[in-house]
DNA sequence: GTACCGTAGATCCTATAGGAAATGCGATTC
DNA sequence: GAATCGCATTTCCTATAGGATCTACGGTAC
């Protein structure tokens, strides 16, 4: 595997744990560590060529993010994939949270906050929209960046660790990875009448269109949920 | 199958990790740990008669709590006492979810949750309002437990993470665990008409009867804040 | 054929040891 | 008198080894 040593600043020293929970990442994201499968410490280090302690280390990171699950004494396991239920809990849980963002981070928003949500929208329409897991990635990650600029320019901290906590951006990630983007059009119209929320300084507004994007997106999720099953 | 030497009864083996993290949870309550100081792993392993190991272990989970904070290569350190501002923006958090709690909760509610809710505000009533770390401590989780069980009572695991995210309920402990109570007969009361929204099965009026609830605790803190200022 | 028991393998958990970096202190030099 | 360099100590990070536990499989008795 290639070694990514080349982190800047020179320091030749870095935690192997971050490295390990790194990979790890990008194993669960990638699907190449699927739903249920046990994760063995100790096979997990000598795939990396570790020692068993910094993968204990990132497992245990790992956890708070409702990645993998812990049972003493039994080791860890990647966590099951959502049921439709659980979506729809998780838009309900995004319809508390992300439109209160979007009211505070309107009442803050400036030119540099609406340019990077702009950029967002842009990078939004070029991703490609293919069912592989590279091409998906680059779509849902200008989409995560869009929601997270606006969760961040809220400058509240809690709100911030409470949408962190909803890992399921995440899991989401996972959810649709093998199926595609399905609502580009839509999230791509949905996001550009909130950015005119934002650069026509209404907060009011703009908690409202977040409200109708998530709607829209618990709506066309359920769908593709029928879909899969 | 008489040996169930697996769960609960087993005093067999206890995971030491589990133990590590109950030890600094509670020095970090009790005041012994304070804002600020370094908690060096080999130092605490010493202390605790233990290895490194299971300490680092417990140290990467208390870090996604906010409770203690990480720099790489730098050890670990008691995250630092909310100031006046935090204070605020965490009433703000609450009062965003909080009350979708409440309003979902109530939806579900039953005999067994509005029984343990009443239970709780009992227990407010009769816990000591003294300055001690363990007097306080009693009030402070009857006053836990009550916003808990609703909490859970919500019947959406993502906005329980939420609220869990907003570790600031512990943190509040330690800002407040030198002053005492000194809101007790508001929150009493305000509990009070929590719960009977709750008996009368009218979620709208629960979910109004939380923001007043919040909205007395936010004003109310902010006073402290200028008394220990 | 089914149920119970014992052994073997794999895995997890903990302890100890060693290497590397950062911090603190004192001596030297300008 | 102030700044810089060097050394010693402390601390963190990683690796390896050993003890304990759980699971799986095969054999035996009913």
């Amino acid at each position: 595997m290639a070694t990514k040593n080349q982190a800047s600043g020179g320091v030749s020293r870095q935690v192997l744990a971050d490295h390990v929970y790194e990979a790890l990442l990008v194993a669960l994201m990638d699907g190449r560590l699927e739903a249920g499968t046990p994760v063995s410490i100790d096979g997990m280090a000598r795939e990396l060529d570790v020692s068993p302690t910094p993968v204990r280390e990132a497992l245990a990171r790992l956890e708070a993010t409702g990645m993998v699950r812990r049972m003493a004494l039994r080791g860890y396991r990647v966590a099951p994939l959502f049921t439709p239920d659980e979506l729809a809990d998780l838009m309900d849980a995004r319809l508390v949270i992300e439109p209160a963002n979007a009211f505070m981070a309107c009442k803050h928003a400036g030119q540099e906050l609406t340019g990077q949500l702009e950029q967002a929208i842009e990078d939004l329409k070029a991703a490609p929209r293919g069912p592989s897991f590279a091409e998906f990635r680059a779509y849902w990650e200008a989409d995560e960046r869009f929601h997270r600029l606006i969760a961040e320019s809220a400058a509240n901290q809690f709100l911030l660790s409470a949408y962190n906590a909803l890992g399921g951006q995440v899991q989401r990630f996972r959810f649709f990875g093998g199926l595609g983007v399905t609502d580009a059009d839509f999230a791509i119209a949905e996001h550009t009448e909130i950015l005119k929320a934002f650069e026509a300084g209404d907060p009011e507004l703009a908690r409202q269109k977040m409200i109708d994007h998530i709607e829209g997106v618990k709506q066309r999720s359920q769908h593709d949920s029928e879909v899969r099953s």
